[in-house]
DNA sequence: TAAAAATACTCCATAGGTATTTTAT
DNA sequence: ATAAAATACCTATGGAGTATTTTTA
């Protein structure tokens, strides 16, 4: 089943024409058709009522209905994973050693989370770890986290800055033993190994 | 989009290998492989990190499990739409004439919500107007419906017997004045016309 | 008899398969 | 060195278009 066909269906019934539906789709209106005789073979069930004027089934109302709240869902995690493709939403977590963390972080997180207000910080305070070692704690990225490519993640991934106007920061910031931007903080997790391994959910 | 490719993406982090998901989807790895690329470019974000073993982005997290509770409610649609289909739910309408709806209906009815309870049951008690007209009454309908077809349908459809060892009871029954099986009480709402005209739906 | 949808047909884009190469452990 | 994913290439299904016929209000 494509998504496409749910969008067809949805315009037919707000139009009650095919051949409207088929104008914004920008499709023939014998697409219309197919893609309508196909969804309901899919389904196995008539969801529509030909005639001059069209009507939905009781079939084709729960359809109706419950599809439209899918297809909102969907558009809304779509929304949600651009957000988070832009750099605009996601989790940092970060590993910093003193005395970064008391003198320079509170001041550039602060920047920070008024840039990026979608984006959850965490970060991690340690002792004297190198960035590597920081960066990779097993329990602050879970088990089984590639320590290696964190650190590589960590310090070449940079967010997007939401506009030119509002550049980001880009002073170097000392973040345990290496050198880092103030944009480099924004490498969000996405970037970053999983915390737990895929093949152990459900 | 298609819902193959989520049910693809689903079974590669279930398993954490596109292999295990081409096999339990009957697919060559190399269509997995494309599909999972498909995806990532119409969803403009990566989900998955390739290695020997597979990992989710945030990215892939969150559509993983948004994902999923769509899928649920897509196959819990489906799962209606047979009932629909199969007859199994639905709603019947009734116009009926004194004195079967005194006297025969109520039986009948008990039995008939016994063998479908998922199918509503509304009767509207008329006075002495023929049957296609007591059927068609608009207030029971809504307005726009077609009292002729809601008639030919009434008469014309008959519900699936859930089972061959209870079978449905064809005894006729008076309904206003028409003669009618008992089975054909079940002619869901499903095979009528459509309350109200699509096309002044949002 | 005029609208709107269904059919008949055609075409080509692409989903999917086979064989091979590349990558990462 | 080996297991897994990516790539290259090929094939055929079916999605979409054009033109025409059928339906029904």
């Amino acid at each position: 089943m494509d998504i496409k066909n749910l969008k067809t269906f949805h315009l037919i019934v707000k139009y009650g024409s095919f051949i409207r539906a088929a104008e914004e789709m920008n499709y023939a209106q014998s697409t219309v058709t197919m893609q309508m005789q196909r969804l309901e073979s899919e389904l196995g069930v008539e969801l529509l009522e030909r005639g001059k004027t069209i009507a939905l089934t009781e079939a084709g109302r729960l359809f109706y209905e419950q599809s439209l709240q899918i297809m909102n869902r969907l558009e809304q995690l779509q929304s949600n994973l651009a957000d988070i493709q832009s750099g605009e939403a996601g989790h940092v977590r970060l590993g910093v050693t003193e005395p970064t963390a008391s003198y320079r972080l509170p001041r550039l997180l602060g920047r920070f989370q008024a840039i990026y207000p979608k984006i959850k910080l965490s970060v991690d305070i340690g002792s004297s770890l190198n960035m590597s070692e920081q960066i990779g704690i097993r329990p602050l990225f879970g088990p089984g986290s590639d320590n290696r490519s964190i650190f590589r993640a960590a310090v070449s991934r940079k967010v997007r800055c939401p506009s030119a106007r509002e550049p980001c920061s880009d002073q170097p910031v000392n973040l345990g033993s290496g050198r880092f931007s103030g944009a480099s903080l924004a490498y969000h997790i996405g970037h970053l190994p999983v915390p737990q391994k895929a093949g152990d959910g459900a």
